[in-house]
DNA sequence: AATTTCACCGATAGTACTATCGGTGAAAAT
DNA sequence: ATTTTCACCGATAGTACTATCGGTGAAATT
């Protein structure tokens, strides 16, 4: 029984399909292996068909991003509510790391493509790539400032902003690691980052007016949920930041 | 005055010419925009005359890897002997972060085209710029090794490289950041690693049989050449593993 | 029922690149 | 002095891809 489609359904279907083929080659054989000729017969159409879709290669590709760009943003949406709902500040601090873990884990192949493009002047997605990290690297810095490391002067704001690019850096890369099958445990990969990101977090907290360093306890037992009079603080600086 | 070269140097010449000509189109367009066209006419000989010197592209981009191979470990050799002739246990850590920032800032070009390569399943130099992650990798844990951190069973073990590949992740993330303008001071991208790094050994310390939890005066002063009695431990690990 | 629309097709012109070939002149070998 | 070598040249066949064009049939509209 073949569904008896509308002309517009039966167009997006194959729009569709010339989409996930192009993602598709885009992820096992890079950019450079990406065609008109390759995704119009993954997608099972002519050559020529491809350009009842999209203009060109480009517009396909800046589509691609947009999409992956939504995806994106949705998970962090999603990931920042789960922080929200979290019980204790260790755990919060803790899902920073596990949740984006776990959204890499879910869409491989967008940071792969991301990290690709990222550095790669010839890249159509170079300049999404660059604004995607950028706007992950502000969420993770209201991150971090909504856990209280508040940063009052510029030095300590750039020093947060360094913090979160090299965690985001370190988290990349122990994702891939799993992904490639050398770090098997995430939640290992979740500690691991937890412990890197708290290591520097303590340096500013040393050196700024922010909460008093507390080097002993730092180990994490369980039991660790720790200050309790946190400050209420800047909590919601990350609304006015980031998205 | 023009030198009357003779045939051989000549000939060396426009090798080299051809080398220098790729490497940078390779670091300014990317190794989509490397052809024989562009490359030959950067060196100033004809399309047809590259293959004088080179069988294909695919060639000299192995040349280019093999050498810039070699300058790389020229300069982790380097590195390791400051570090070996650096005065306090602190500073050493430190310089185990100032020396390949300085590396790379010497030479961004060879990151840059190596952190493109590195996810490109398109690219020739892929398993050049994986092995050289990881050769990296292993130099950064034996560096960490050397200075006490040991790592007896198993999981100490790969949780001293999941620690060397992420503070490796940031160094470089950084390390961008600096040259695109947005850290100006590599000292202070050396303090941001140092203490991300410290925080996850820390981890590391306290779980295995290693050195004992320090967790006051971690905030290291200046005075902090600290655990006297160290370890004379496993120190040359490195020559074992690594190079 | 007649007409229009349009997603898709095959063919093809145009572009960029690769790799080979025979020719040339000056350096090198004899 | 003669011959050989060879780095370099221009020309060109072959490959892969882009983007356009007119044609076709079925869906949609009238």
């Amino acid at each position: 029984m073949t569904t008896p489609l509308s002309r517009s359904e039966a167009k997006d279907l194959t729009r569709r399909k010339l989409l996930r083929a192009a993602l598709a080659i885009l992820d096992e054989e890079g950019e450079a292996g990406l065609s008109t000729v390759k995704v119009a017969r993954a997608a099972g159409i002519a050559q020529s068909s491809f350009y009842v879709h999209f203009k060109d290669m480009q517009e396909l590709l800046l589509v691609l991003a947009q999409e992956g760009g939504e995806r994106l943003r949705a998970s962090m949406r999603e990931a920042r509510r789960k922080a929200r709902e979290a019980p204790g500040d260790l755990e919060r601090h803790r899902d920073t790391f596990r949740i984006p873990l776990d959204a890499i884990c879910r869409h491989p192949e967008l940071l792969r493509i991301q990290l690709r493009a990222r550095h790669d002047p010839s890249s159509s997605l170079r300049e999404f790539a660059v604004e995607t990290a950028a706007t992950y690297r502000r969420h993770h810095a209201a991150d971090l400032a909504e856990l209280g490391y508040t940063a009052d002067d510029e030095r300590d704001r750039r020093r947060l902003e360094m913090i979160a690019e090299g965690v985001n850096a370190a988290t990349n890369a122990l994702a891939m690691g799993h992904l490639e099958g050398r770090y098997p445990d995430l939640d290992e990969c979740a500690d691991i980052l937890t412990a890197l990101s708290r290591g520097a977090l303590r340096l500013l907290r040393s050196t700024s007016g922010g909460p008093a360093q507390r080097a002993e306890g730092d180990q994490a037992g369980p039991g660790d949920q720790a200050r309790p009079g946190d400050q209420p603080g800047p909590g919601d600086l990350d609304h006015e930041t980031v998205e």
